[in-house]
DNA sequence: TCCTTGTATCGTAAAATTACGATGAATTAT
DNA sequence: ATAATTCATCGTAATTTTACGATACAAGGA
């Protein structure tokens, strides 16, 4: 006679609010920063407000392709928007989905 | 006669704290979380305090080895500790890690 | 109009990540 | 001592990411 093995996941303590789409654009945003060229970004951008592509790339020692590679992860992400000025593109922090990020981090850890 | 071109960087609005080593931390939490099966052990973790490697394999539809893995990935980041109690693992948050995390990213954004 | 400037996108090679089965190592049970 | 349990690690295939040069595209100036 064989006993019945009944496989069991111990209880919760408590539940946690976060789901779906939402759970996904958090992955998102951290994965789009666990980068380090694109943290130095962010960083950038934190401290040169409104500056447009061409700054970011004087700045990184990577081909341009690739920074606006990142750019468009970083954008993707919901970090930073980006504003086409006639023939430049000027970034700034997307301080709305930042709150967000910072506040689901909050609630959840 | 070609003028020259200096090529300048915009001043900086502000400085950040946050470089080298502590930076690199950052880094490697932020690409940790950003994986859904890592965010999803988290998750658990939180809502399952010190459980162990095999209710993690149980809740998650992926190979006790890739489980294994992400474990690995999520403790050399910081986010948990592992505490070894015969033959299991016993897994947990690493809050203060998590608290320090916090406080970083409310700093930078 | 034609050229220059500033960026985004394409194609692609190299590197890193992810997933798995198999195996190994340590502890506990028989 | 042997077997079973629990988990980490190894080797490896498949996928994804990263970086680059080349190219395309849009706006502005000559």
């Amino acid at each position: 006679m064989s006993e019945e093995i009944i496989q069991t996941i111990p209880e919760a303590c408590c539940t946690l609010d976060i789901s779906g789409a939402d759970q996904e654009k958090l992955v998102t945003m951290f994965k789009a920063l666990g980068n380090p060229i694109r943290f130095e970004i962010m960083k950038f951008l934190v401290t040169h407000p409104s500056c447009i592509t061409g700054d970011i790339v004087d700045y990184l020692p990577i081909a341009q392709a690739t920074v606006s590679q990142h750019l468009k992860v970083l954008r993707q992400a919901g970090w930073i928007e980006g504003t086409v000025e006639g023939t430049a593109t000027s970034y700034c922090l997307h301080e709305k989905n930042i709150a967000w990020f910072r506040q689901r981090v909050d609630e959840i850890f």
